[in-house]
DNA sequence: ATTGATGCAAATCGTTTGCATTTCA
DNA sequence: TGAAATGCAAACGATTTGCATCAAT
């Protein structure tokens, strides 16, 4: 992804335009599923006195805006994703990696499961999976 | 759920069987997945000395033996689960709000579907949904 | 010029650890 | 009796907040 990329991605959103904040999001989109850890550390490379307060609160402004998303996992660290398109998550507990799975038969098969289904009480928004296994190819 | 059946659930498990331990399972039971913070409450109407080090030591406990189970949400606080059989959760992000949820068929739908299904790279164990909405009935 | 972005230090909050004491099996 | 459970206080780690300064639009 380019800069001017990167710089729209930021600016549609009404957002100002800082070399770290283009740091920031380069680090979300090329690092995998990183924590706010390793994307400072990241940062860091560019701009070595970059605070962590102004990470995790860039962290939080872009994820209000949509331009990236939190990721839970079962660690209590908070891991980030750039990718807007519908996808979920491949998750090996042990070595807590997440890795993204993209599947549109997945897909129309669960929302139209759900949208026939009518839970009682229930208003259906969205569905998140979570494939728990382990990878075989590291 | 009587006193007898939660002593049994620890005992199995070849967990001692104290006053604490058993309110703590009781708790969860019957909390709706309640966070350490309202188990120690609950915990306390009945022990008011309970350090909350204790309850904290015996939820991983019981954790590590699958007598009861971590649920994790959005926030950034651990929630507790006692039930066995497989299910999946209705959540809503807004009020932080779980609700179990069990679909036979839909168990059915996603355990043959991963099975045929090869992932290349990832040894499929188990698939976790969370159904994100809204409660219409509070 | 105004609002948003940043740095720094301190605060917060959920959770964990260390250690001495008690209690169940 | 010996291992597990408990209380207390202190530590911890990820994240947040307050506030002053700086910079993008």
């Amino acid at each position: 992804m380019d800069s001017e990329a990167l710089k729209k991605r930021l600016s549609e959103k009404g957002l100002r335009i800082t070399g770290r904040r283009l740091a920031l999001l380069k680090a979300v989109i090329e690092l995998n599923h990183p924590s706010a850890d390793e994307i400072i550390a990241c940062i860091r490379r560019d701009y070595p006195d970059t605070a962590t307060a102004t990470v995790y609160k860039a962290l939080n402004v872009l994820a209000g805006r949509k331009v990236i998303f939190k990721v839970n996992t079962e660690r209590d660290v908070i891991r980030y994703d750039a990718v807007t398109e519908p996808h979920h998550h491949l998750y090996c507990p042990e070595i807590d990696k997440i890795r993204d799975y993209r599947d549109k038969v997945l897909e129309m098969m669960l929302t139209t499961y759900f949208e026939k289904k009518k839970i009682s009480g229930f208003r259906f928004e969205d569905v998140k999976i979570q494939i728990i296994g382990q990878f075989t190819d590291l």
